[in-house]
DNA sequence: TTTTGAGTTGTTCGA
DNA sequence: GTCGAACAACTCAAA
């Protein structure tokens, strides 16, 4: 047998379309493919018990995809720089590839595995496969990296496209001595007691299999309409893309040629796709950023907010959590994400506007929540989806615009389809008092059996007046 | 170097 | 009920 390559699987549980993978595999070269848990080299930015949950799933749809293609994945867990030192020396592998991931931390950690695996005689490559484009080659004519979402994007669009995406490898030699693997349930990545994921999944297919059909189904149907149907939060109009692409389940370049390949013989879908794609764009941007500005994840990208006055109210925090806040969108929300471990797109930013604006709490804690609470947990797109919506990200919302939960509810919920879910103790309730339950008279609360207060809570906070704080406190801004 | 045009997702107010 | 303007400058990116 000849001397193998490890393939170590991180954010890219896939086999189609990997670039590192099809490397590994070429020219008859033996592959070992791993996967490390590594609870220890993140460091704050361990994984979430719900993302655990979504490892778990994936792991067991990968370990299915590559034994189809004769493959055995071995699971270790460990710090991953010494992992893979014990793996080198049981296998004499003499290379190590993977995926390029850009959080901070894992790009400290290629960089130290660079050094070590090097005085080992290995040789250890990164490969591009996670994003559309890699962040060295994306800048402005002067050199710098793009600030501003717009001319970042349409710079995207305007040069060359990704390139096509390509299989599984065809013909990959697997390695096939002996090599200890752990058993992916000791891992313990799934709840016990109790079992908070008992349904989930009847609501996803974690693996590729899942992303691909998540895919069609989307571009099949609700893509006609995207542009309005995304922001409605109880219409399946979103693509739920995103555990599947956090996992790597799907390769973007993927996605980018399944939508462009549907406008082009759809002319008329184009700019649905195109909204579609730009979203996909976020999700570049964002990654960009972090690499280019890897303190995004804790400081304000502009420096002025270091001095915003936020409350650390904890009791707040605590509310707003478990969705008893007393505004019916923001619960309703709340409780989808503790209960599914998603959030509608929209519904993420009413609660997080509400959470930095109307409780002035940092946004940080409603970050460490998301990160911690979402499937789709990801470093880059928490980082900066929170710091714009708090208005202190690149290309951030204006500080002025901050939510009105009740008319955000009013406008996207209109036949309160999505609160009535989420928020079962006001299914009674007529919708014109559904988002202001507050406002309803006496009669009609009794009739609905709310009892505010008591069986749903009173707003935590006056729209009006805690709108007034929130501007005051960014003015406050201008004055330092 | 200077200038110019432009910038995800909203709300409120007054006509 | 509907509509347009104001909200407040500021920074970015390209010419």
């Amino acid at each position: 047998m000849t001397t193998p390559i490890i393939y170590w699987f991180r954010q890219d549980l896939r086999t189609r379309d990997l670039p590192g993978l099809i490397a590994a595999a070429a020219n008859g070269r033996t592959v070992l493919p791993c996967y490390i848990l590594d609870d220890i080299s993140p460091g704050d930015e361990a994984m979430g018990s719900a993302s655990r949950w979504w490892l778990h799933h994936s792991l067991a749809a990968l370990r299915e995809e590559l034994a189809g293609l004769g493959g055995t994945l071995v699971l270790r867990r460990g710090p991953a720089a010494a992992v893979l030192k014990d793996l080198v020396a049981e296998t004499g592998a003499d290379a190590v590839y993977c995926s390029r991931l850009y959080e901070p931390w894992a790009n400290e950690l290629e960089e130290t595995l660079h050094g070590t695996l090097a005085e080992q005689g290995v040789n250890f490559k990164r490969y591009p496969g996670s994003l559309l484009f890699e962040p060295e080659k994306v800048a402005t004519k002067s050199g710098t990296p793009f600030k501003v979402f717009t001319p970042f994007w349409r710079h995207c669009r305007s040069g060359n496209p990704p390139a096509r995406p390509k299989g599984a490898p065809d013909s990959a030699t697997w390695y096939r001595d002996k090599c200890n693997s752990e058993a992916l349930t000791s891992w313990q990545l799934l709840p016990t007691a109790p079992d908070w994921a008992q349904r989930w999944l009847d609501l996803w297919q974690p693996g590729a299999e899942g992303a691909a059909q998540r895919l069609t189904a989307f571009l099949d149907g609700p893509v006609t309409n995207y542009s309005e149907g995304r922001n409605h939060p109880a219409l399946e109009a979103t693509t739920r893309l995103s555990p599947h692409l956090h996992f790597g389940e799907i390769s973007p370049r993927t996605i980018w040629h399944a939508a462009t390949g549907l406008a082009a013989r759809k002319p008329e879908q184009d700019a649905q796709v195109a909204k579609f794609l730009s979203e996909l764009g976020w999700r570049e941007f964002s990654h960009h950023l972090l690499y280019h500005f890897p303190s995004i994840t804790r400081e304000p990208f502009k420096p002025q907010f270091s001095h915003f006055p936020w409350l650390g109210n904890a009791a707040a925090l605590t509310d707003w959590q478990r969705g008893k806040t007393g505004y019916p969108i923001v619960d309703a929300g709340m409780r989808e994400l503790w209960q599914t471990g998603y959030m509608h797109n929209r519904i993420r930013m009413v609660v997080a506007s509400f959470l930095t604006k109307h409780l002035l709490v940092n946004w940080r804690a409603g970050a460490r929540w998301f990160q911690d609470t979402l499937l789709d947990a990801d470093l880059a797109n928490n980082s900066c989806g929170w710091q714009w919506v708090a208005g202190s990200g690149a290309d951030a919302s204006p500080y002025f615009r901050i939510f009105n939960p009740v008319i955000q509810g009013e406008k996207f919920d209109k036949d309160g389809l999505y609160i009535r879910q989420w928020v079962p103790e006001l299914t009674k309730l007529p919708d014109r008092y559904l988002n202001k339950p507050w406002e309803a008279p006496a009669s009609v609360l009794e009739q609905a059996d709310v009892r505010l207060g008591e069986n749903y809570p009173r707003p935590m906070v006056d729209h009006r007046s805690a709108r007034e704080s929130a501007l005051a406190a960014y003015a406050s801004l201008k004055e330092k």
